[in-house]
DNA sequence: AAACGGTTTAACCATTTGGTCAAAGATATG
DNA sequence: CATATCTTTGACCAAATGGTTAAACCGTTT
């Protein structure tokens, strides 16, 4: 009963022995592929067990129910790129050097994991969802240093006196909508030529990042 | 069986009585408001049934399956969406005029359908999903039009010479995203607040317009 | 080797869910 | 009115689904 007890309060403490983690950990992954492509209401218990290659019981001894293993891989997923997208900005450039930087990794990380931002949004943006507040407060994104960084800048008088908020909010959109829009954007604005698609996105960044510069400079 | 064939057939066929046109409309307006809310796997026909005032049966007898019901709505939506947004296109001012005009009615329906991007979106992204192509085609979309417009004054020497395909994109993440990313914008750039939120949302058209703008403006 | 605690499984369960069917109610038609 | 067609309902069904349980399994400790 302790082991157990002790996942329960502890989640993450480390098990003796270590071929043993590998069960949860398997749990985990496979709960994280079928969840992300089928969303919660979509996905299967049976399904997550056959891709973990375990019986179905063994999910719910993990893992009490549906809801705790979702909520669990929810975290999971969104701590992962929250924490990859706060690591950008401890570069040493110029305002301009660190967007740039920071667009460029942010899209690269979307472009790596294209069906993430969806399945993000996409529960976030469920009826009676308590989830977003909770992870998201728990969560390690502290976009007050960001705007700190940026109203120095603009009383440095290095770039123009915007809101900073909105440049959060238009580098995120620029970014993440041709990523979670690409089914219609490839259809209607590429005829649904995947080929050109994949071009654009391949030079999508110094879009945005001309876009974004043009909205901080300062006219002369 | 005629009346039956019929419908399965020409779906659109009037019928001769005016009052029994009702149930099938109460269906639809049932099932778009559950459709949309809880998505195509969250949604139950039983839930539509009841907010409908009919027996599920009678869901099965004018639309054969919950797919079928469920393809109904998408078109539906999707294509009142996009009637609204061409609409749009027709008034006789310079294209700045222009599309200030289309930002503002864009966002305009955008807000007042908060949940209707996302609901597409989603099922757009769903594997397997061949709606999307299917819709899409069928739908009055046309924006071989909106580019011939852009290109033409790109060569009268009127705007910057920017690749249209990049502009609709850019018009459409940045009206798009601030709906859709709500739940994530609203509390992780404004820290939950709802009003300011909604404060932000009400002047973002001006904002939108003014980045489109120096996108395409030719500087002197 | 026996006892113990954590792990894994198969069988099972209650409920939900999409869907069917036969029959009853309407409504038009001859 | 009688007949045929269309509409609506309640009872029912098979499959799916999240979840439980008792027992088997297995490594460790004594």
């Amino acid at each position: 009963m302790t082991k157990w007890l002790n996942r329960l309060i502890k989640p993450n403490t480390q098990m003796s022995e270590k071929e043993k983690i590998n069960t949860e950990e398997k749990i985990l992954q496979a709960a994280e592929e079928i969840f992300v492509k089928d969303g919660h209401s979509g996905a299967r218990m049976q399904q997550i067990a056959d891709k973990a290659g375990i019986n179905k019981s063994l999910l719910h001894y993990y893992y009490r129910s549906k809801d705790k293993l979702f909520s669990t891989v929810f975290k999971f997923i969104f701590s992962k790129l929250a924490s990859d997208i706060m690591n950008i900005f401890d570069s040493e450039e110029d305002i301009f050097g660190k967007l740039e930087k920071f667009i460029e990794n942010y899209l690269r990380i979307l472009m790596k994991n294209p069906i993430i931002p969806m399945f993000i949004l996409n529960e976030l943006n469920k009826k009676g969802n308590n989830l977003a507040t909770i992870i998201i407060k728990g969560s390690n994104i502290n976009l007050n240093k960001f705007e700190e960084i940026i109203q120095k800048e603009i009383d440095a008088g290095n770039i123009k006196n915007i809101n900073p908020k909105s440049l959060i909010i238009n580098i995120l959109a620029l970014c993440v909508f041709p990523i979670i829009g690409r089914p219609l954007t490839e259809e209607i604005v590429f005829n649904g030529d995947t080929k050109k698609y994949d071009e654009y996105l391949g030079q999508r960044k110094d879009e945005v990042f001309a876009i974004i510069k043009s909205t901080i400079t300062i006219e002369k």
